[in-house]
DNA sequence: GTGGTCTAGACCACA
DNA sequence: GTGGTCTAGACCACT
């Protein structure tokens, strides 16, 4: 399966298809000119209404990130290298502007923070390896 | 006492009060036994009616960091230095946690993440001294 | 679903709904996965605010007795057996200490209470029998 | 200090204050003809409200408990010893009452209720030998 | 359909 | 004065 849901964590499910659909694409895990899942495969296979995945693949064009081909189904975009960039940056930027902002707030020093990250980053290196 | 409502970025009222009292209790700008706005006073400098900030109150409670004194009002409780920093580094930690999931996923490598990090305290501070 | 309330003893109708639930939980009256009566019909069948309904349904929930599923409804979250006995002995335990302490304050002898509480379980037995 | 207040449990503390005056009255730790302290002493040494004061021994003046004789105080009254027992068989049957239905409720055999009760009252023989 | 949030205004117990 | 509870009705996001 290529999308994790969480139905317990209070973010609306079709929010978490559509930032992990869009992570996909400007990972380029989902490459240009594939065809996305069809709505209703998907809805199925998350066991979801399809109409939270028709959310999310509408904003999802909306972005330009995907193209809608009538009759056919929904394929990834062309999306120039510099706007893949640019998102990627803008995607961990927003988190990253609220933790900082939030340390500083809390007095939390540079250092600790970095050392917070580092653990993280560890962490995850982890999983991957044997997830 | 300072408290910045948005009152347009979808996050519920009492949700931001509760998180704003709570970082001013760990980070100390309200200390042990401070008595807190009361319910009618903090409402009407919102703007927003009392029940909001009731129920941000009566969170603070139930989490521990606020006692209430009946017919009084209500006061900061002592939190133990160590509880404190817990509740700061969970509060960042998770913020941070998806900023790091976030940019692994998308192939950013830590160098990167730590110059955008190195960018935004710079920012804050310079916020600091003249704001 | 069998919740009574009654109107009039100062005890919050919120209380009483959450009380009740919580007891019909770990009771096993309410079986895990089975849904809630929704916040509006509950409110209707009380004749009392869908709020009140909602606050009790809430805290419910912050207990990790119930799971919300969005857009569908709440339904009896998995509690492990050793939670509900837990849960069981502290709902009866609060209780009871009281009882106890006060009958030694007043020099009731443990003989005699131990009478009253022979004479209550007939009592409740009786009922059951034929209620 | 002849009365113990908990000022976080909830219980409004006029409550608390008739209740423990009520039980040394029918223990007879307080004795008949016997002075109360003052409205106001009391009030300044529990660090509380004079009218929380009065109010509790207004109630327990119209219980019948206590006589008032004007200029002078509050006096404990004489209480027959049968309506004493009768006040403190109903006091402890009262708390019995709801931990029983409880139980029986929760499924929990007349056994383990016991057993509970036992260990309480261990619990508080201990306390008393050395509080 | 579901629950969540908010309002305006009321009443209550407590101190 | 304090906070707590409740109502009636509205609007919202999510499914």
């Amino acid at each position: 399966m290529l999308i994790q849901i969480d139905y317990h964590n209070g973010v609306p499910i079709y929010r978490q298809v559509l930032d992990q659909l869009r992570q996909q694409i400007v990972s380029g895990q989902l490459s240009e000119g594939q065809q996305l899942v069809s709505v209703r495969d998907l809805a199925s296979e998350l066991k979801v209404n399809p109409m939270t995945i028709s959310k999310a693949y509408a904003l999802l064009e909306m972005e330009g990130l995907v193209e809608r081909r009538r009759g056919i189904g929904l394929f990834v975009a062309k999306v120039p290298k510099q706007r893949q960039s640019e998102i990627k940056t803008r995607i961990v930027q927003q988190i990253l502007d609220r933790a900082v902002s939030t340390a500083i707030q809390l007095g939390i020093p540079q250092e600790q923070f970095q050392q917070l990250i580092a653990r993280l980053f560890e962490k995850y290196d982890r999983q991957e390896r044997q997830p």
